[in-house]
This record gives structure tokens, C-alpha cells and sequence, in this order.
DNA sequence: GCCCGGCGATACCGTGCGGGTATCGCCGTA
DNA sequence: TACGGCGATACCCGCACGGTATCGCCGGGC
């Protein structure tokens, strides 16, 4: 199975439609069709139920959907570690932009003060981005949130864990109290909820305006156009017009670093020992179910 | 990347020389030379450093040569599921052949008696071989012995755990023993201790008897040609002319049902849930690293 | 010192396959 | 009944992949 072929059931399996399907990978209908054939016929399975108006996946089809996306990803993060192995050493790491911007710069001290350190390019993200970056291989490791970012598959150090507070615009009723508790932030009929994007980069549904990073989220709460609730550590940059209350009941908000377990390299180990040097061993080799 | 040229680069890495590398692949050492030229270019970055007399991995090389691998092991793995996929429904299960019997009757009982079961497939393995057969995705699930087998990557659910016996000959001077230290054991000068198959399928050096299965293993211990420490649940089966006797400081062993993360299946699904019943919900997500 | 053998690279050639256009057969719908 | 949209088929072309022959380089052995 070459990976052009993958390329081209995918692209069919996710339009459900040879033609458009066709369009998206800039050739034309009639060697799409025939090179979906002769991969089924290669793999002697049917992949899709083809009647006169378009395409459904079988469940072989669906098995090599999920399957073949995983391939993908896996193909393009091989080219691109590759690609940035050859080039001059040097790490990338990505981080939410705006977000423990402290811890941050602990850790790159704490790395550039030990054993040869290199270069490191620091790559600041909107939200969820850092993970798909990570995942991708554009980056080396990346500065990831629990719960927010999942480490499925991942190895992780964590960092620090900090409870969460509540954004609040100056004027707001209870932008005066000393805590909140979640159950009155969700209930609150002027101001919505943030919506954060979810992993694949979509937006669910709802009231509250779409989130992509952290100076868009500050503006919309200076502006009273929502609530949020984010880390502790964010009190330390917050804009004018923002109020932050504690919130005890949210969930604590763990600060990962994160990186791929099989893209180990050396510049790589010495980011991870700085990490656990400064932030102690509390290594957590994450789940992967 | 094409699947195709990440096999023609594997292989140059494993070989350190094209014209072996070629005769692998069935082919002219002229348009290998060419395609991994060509790969170069396209990656931008130099993978081998050539000279008159061989060739060696470059740092981007090593990157690529590890990452190859697991992409290929990934397409193989696609393959296998999509093909299987296409097969009527049923489930196949590895198991060591000779372990875990009642176990695995246990098991395969409660799936059975279970909401719409599929017919399972049994396949029985030579040691290590299991881990190996689940990876590719030749299996659905497969019966795992911790430690000795690895969960790496995988999702597991642990089934059962229990200390080991050192099965000896019935003659043996310590077969008469009610309870060994494992010091005791390797300290024999008569007997030596089997040599298991490494991950990779090799055997580690050293003057015990190759072990390739659970037969084979008590019929040399039977012989008097090497000890074993093997799972509290081999006594059911001792051949004639074989003693158990505990080792109590020996590492217990965990048997886990385990399976691929990706391959979620509703058939698979049932197969988990009549092992978390009959075993108690001990999941065990395994750690990455 | 010379020659040979083994290495990878280059030159050149044929062909099979991937991609193109044109068209067909089928079906739902206006 | 005619049209439009779907995937499949027919046919053609060009190129990229794989083959053979050969080169340039180097190290070792007689």
C-alpha cells in the first residue's frame, strides 16, 4: 500500500464523493476511481458501496479510514523530524501563547544553564495547537494543559498544577466576590462561555464567541462579552477591565511538558532533564487508552 | 514519502550497503541508488554519508531509519486490519500456547455466554510471538504475560496476577525443596536457564536451550537439560518427571488481555467488557515510555 | 607498482503505470 | 421524457521506475 493510495482513499472515504474527492487532490475522477479499484483489489476487500448517487464506506472501508489517517500522520511527522534532523541542531518547542509564561521561562533557563544546550526555538501557539504541532513532528515537545490537551500516546513530565480562576469584566456582580463556584458561572444569563476549539480544530456549538488565543479571550472579557476561567497563573498578565475570582470547584489545571516517545534525541533528553530539575520528578508516562 | 521508498531506505540503513540492499529488495543496485538520491532531494537533507568502501547513517538518516520503521510497521498493521475487516466477523485472539489455560477458557466462556458474541479464532503462539502478531494487526487481542511482554502503545486490561514456580527435573537435589530463592536457581552449575526469545526475535547469548514454546520448555526441563521459573498456573499441566516448587522473591506475572488502541471494534468492545466482569475492572492503560 | 575486486554513481534504454480526455450506463428528478 | 450528476470504462500519452552496461574511486594482495 503506497501512501498516495492511502492519500486518495481517505480524501474519497472523507467526501464520500469521487468527484469531489478528485477536485480536492487536483486530478481528474476517472484514475481516482481506478486506483481506489486496485487497491481493493490488492487488499481483496470491498472499501466502498457504490450506487449511482455516491458512495458509502463498508465496514473494511471504515477500518482503513481510521487506520490510514493514523498512517498519515505518522508518514508526514517521519518527513518532517527528518527534515529538522538534517538541519542545524536545535529544538522547537511550542507553547500556548500568553499561558505560564513563568514556568516557561524557568524551564528555558534551567536548559540553557545545563550540559550544552542548544538553540531553542520557541513556537507560541493558539489553543489546542501546540498538541497537532507535537503530533505532527513540527515541534519537539510542547508546554501541553490537562485536562485541556490530551497526552494519549505521548510521554509527559509534569510541571506544576494550579487551581483555576474565574475572568470576570470590572463591572460584573460578582466580579466583587471573594470565590465562585462553577455551578453560578454556568448560570449566568449575560455572559456566556468561552467556546475553545475542540482537537480537530472545530468549534462546538453554543452561545459564546470561538476562542483561538489568549488575547482574543482577555479582550472579549474586558469587553463583557463572556466569562472564562483559566489558570491561576494567568492573574499575572491580566489586562485592565478583567477581574479574576477563584474558582476552588474547577478542575486543577496540570502544566505538562510533552514530547514524542519515539522521537528521543539528545538535544530533547537534556529539555526534559532541566524539567524534571527544576520542577521535580513527577514524571507521567500518560495513558494511552 | 511513498511507502515504497521509506522500504528501499530501511533497507539501505539496515544493510550499510546498496548492492545488499538491492539483492533484499529484488532488485538493481542502480535504481535504488537513484531512489534514495531522490529521496534526499525531496527531504532536502542528506540521509547516508556515502564512501567507496560503504555507507553510514547521518543524524537525519538514524531519525529516518527509526521513524521508517514504525511507519511501515503501521501501513503493515492497516493492512492486516483492512483486510481482516473484509473477512466475515470474528474475532482472533493470540495466546502463548501452553499458558493461561483455564484463563483463557474463563474468558472466552463469559464473551461466549455474552451479548451477540462472534466466533473467536484462537490463534496459539510461540513465545513473545503474541506482542509481534498484535502490532502487525494480524490479532485483535492477545493474552499478555507482564513482565515479560510488553503493553508499550498498547491498551490492556489485567486479568490476573500470580507468583512463579521453578519447574525442575523430578531427580533434581532442590526439587525436593518446598520453596527456592531465585539466587539459588542461577547459581546451579547443572542446570542452565532457558534463553527466551528477545523482542526483536533474536536470542540473548548464554548456555541454556533455546526456547521457542511451552512444550518444548518442559520437555527439556523433563530431560534434565535446563531449569525454568514459570508462572503458579503452569502446575496444571507438569509433564511427567517435572517438580514445581514456589520461588516466592521471583517477579510475579501479570496476564493482561491486550489490544490495539486504534482498532476499537464492536465484536473487540465485547471482548473487554467479558473480561472486565470475570476479572474485575483493573484497566491498566500502559504507560507510553 | 600493478591489478583486481568491491563500492556507489552515471548513462542510457524500454515499458508499465499513473494520469489525462471523452464517453458510457445508470438513476433520480424536474 | 429530458436533463444532470454519479461512478465506470475506453483509449491515449508521457514519465518515472526498473533494467543493463559502464565509470570512477579506493583498498588490499600478489
Amino acid at each position: 500500500m503506497e501512501t498516495r493510495e492511502l492519500h486518495y482513499f481517505v480524501a474519497v472515504a472523507e467526501e464520500l464523493n469521487f468527484g469531489r474527492a478528485a477536485r480536492r487532490l487536483g486530478m481528474a475522477q476517472p484514475p481516482l476511481s481506478r486506483a481506489i479499484a486496485q487497491l481493493e483489489r490488492r487488499l481483496g476487500t470491498v472499501l466502498l458501496e457504490r450506487d449511482s448517487r455516491g458512495v458509502t464506506l463498508t465496514g473494511a472501508g471504515h477500518v482503513l479510514l481510521r487506520e490510514g489517517r493514523t498512517v498519515l500522520a505518522a508518514v508526514a511527522a517521519a518527513e518532517a523530524r527528518t527534515r529538522r534532523a538534517g538541519q542545524p541542531p536545535g529544538l522547537v518547542l511550542a507553547a500556548k501563547a500568553g499561558a505560564s509564561t513563568e514556568l516557561l521561562a524557568a524551564l528555558l533557563d534551567a536548559y540553557a544553564a545545563g550540559p550544552d544546550p542548544v538553540p531553542v526555538d520557541l513556537r507560541l501557539c493558539r489553543f489546542g495547537e501546540q498538541e497537532r504541532l507535537l503530533r505532527e513532528g513540527a515541534v519537539d515537545a510542547a508546554l501541553l494543559h490537562l485536562p485541556f490537551d490530551s497526552t494519549v500516546g505521548l510521554d509527559a513530565e509534569e510541571l506544576h498544577t494550579e487551581g483555576q480562576v474565574a475572568l470576570l469584566p470590572a463591572g460584573h456582580p460578582l466580579a466583587a466576590r471573594t470565590a465562585l463556584r462553577l455551578a453560578e458561572l454556568t448560570a449566568l444569563p449575560d455572559l456566556p462561555a468561552p467556546r475553545f476549539p475542540r482537537r480537530d480544530g472545530s468549534y462546538p456549538d453554543g452561545p459564546g464567541p470561538e476562542i483561538r488565543d489568549h488575547a482574543q479571550l482577555s479582550e472579549l472579557v474586558a469587553l463583557g462579552r463572556m466569562y472564562a476561567v483559566l489558570p491561576d497563573s494567568s492573574r499575572t498578565q491580566l489586562r485592565p477591565g478583567v477581574i479574576a475570582v477563584p474558582v476552588p470547584d474547577a478542575r486543577p489545571v496540570t502544566s505538562v511538558l510533552a514530547w514524542d516517545p519515539v522521537a528521543r534525541s539528545r538535544p530533547l533528553a537534556g529539555l526534559v532533564r532541566a524539567a524534571i530539575e527544576v520542577f521535580g520528578p513527577n514524571s507521567c508516562p500518560s495513558p494511552v487508552s
